[in-house]
DNA sequence: CAATTATTCAATATACTTATTGAATATATT
DNA sequence: AATATATTCAATAAGTATATTGAATAATTG
């Protein structure tokens, strides 16, 4: 193979695999799917597709080596390939919120009208742990909750958490999280219970992250 | 904004920023750029583009925050907008060729090819630079050279290596480096040496790779 | 200020990507 | 075996990306 080939070569598989990645429904699917392994009918459940479009899409991450997929029944369950991939993505959304101004913008203002903007990080999240008087709350749906969910966080889904309003005290404070950075179901959360009166705060990331960290740290 | 509105512009954007990449012309330009800056002319020097169609590729680039460029005279010079950004792009590339088959694949067929197989890697390479027993050799564009390399190399720009093998000793082990892990110049070069019987081998990464590690330690 | 050089712009033809539709397949249930 | 359910496939039309060409612009030199 002379140099140009192979140049040509690897910027080409390179590409593919930014292409693979080019598309907001595809990157919405990821997402997803980092919370845990997702059929068809999950993604589309969770996300504004299409059962033939999500599956389309799935197809896509599945020829560039981003998701599994194993058959059980007449479900086919998609997950992400391995935490190798979890941290690119986390990597490139890190840098996009960061530093693509349009996109940090955007980020505020989603919290400025929610009322979230005293986000906790995962650092602070950590030493306040143990803290008695601090209540965790995962409010995405149970599903993804038995997945895998940060320990000690108490499964709340968010359209249920109207309902149930009266289980929670008014002087523990409440931390609220879900999917991510891009998730609003803790925006939502902290909306709600912060109009009833609970000291609530959002995290500013997600399982996702924590999981990534918690992995870093052993 | 309502939720959906809010998480179509996350994934819009960050969609954006991985259609900028998803091109193997531009990933090219990026990879000449993290050497250094450089003007239209001088990326398509370094590449098989013409001038206008580099300069095409160099504004969707600076369009994502990708680039920046400054005025100097007759020339526009480019060069990447942080280190961050180049954090990321070594992220992928990383992942890219340890996850993806072909792409790794690809690589060990081309460092076959070359007698290249015994590469070097940054850390190993640490452990040598104070052994006066090895020559560590620039094998890029004497511009490159001069707007960073990695310290103590010596410039011998492949396109003079043949003229002055006479300059350098048998017993000395050379170690060669260039761009990056896609860069051919230092498997020519390895080629080259180790043909006319000397001790060689070439660094794994390239200058860059070595740049972002001496800001890590710091 | 005319000529030169480097870069950008604009127009175009070709190729690729995507959402949508409806049909086909594969597994499970009755 | 017939039916139901979940997923995939195939075809299409609309939108997007790219390389190429040649003209336009911007800064420098003679």
């Amino acid at each position: 193979m002379k140099g140009r080939e192979f140049k040509d070569a690897m910027y080409d598989g390179l590409a593919k695999l930014m292409k693979a990645l080019a598309n907001p429904a595809r990157l919405e699917i990821i997402e997803m799917l980092s919370q845990g392994e997702k059929s068809v009918e999950g993604v589309v459940e969770a996300t504004n597709l299409t059962v033939a479009n999500a599956s389309q899409h799935l197809q896509v991450l599945k020829n560039n080596n981003i998701v599994n997929s194993r058959r059980e029944g007449h479900y086919v369950y998609y997950s992400l390939v391995n935490d190798d991939f979890l941290a690119l993505y986390q990597h490139i959304t890190k840098f996009a919120v960061s530093e693509i101004a349009v996109l940090e913008k955007t980020m505020n203002r989603q919290r400025e009208d929610n009322h979230a903007t005293n986000a906790v990080n995962l650092e602070e999240l950590e030493s306040m742990i143990n803290d008695k008087n601090v209540l965790l709350m995962d409010v995405r749906p149970p599903s993804e909750y038995e997945l895998g969910h940060i320990s000690g966080a108490v499964s709340v889904p968010m359209n249920e958490l109207l309902c149930c309003l009266k289980d929670f005290s008014k002087d523990q404070e409440i931390i609220a999280y879900c999917r991510g950075p891009f998730c609003v179901l803790a925006d939502e959360a902290v909306k709600v219970l912060s109009e009833n009166g609970f000291k609530v705060r959002r995290l500013d990331e997600g399982y996702p992250e924590w999981k990534m960290r918690q992995l870093k740290s052993n």
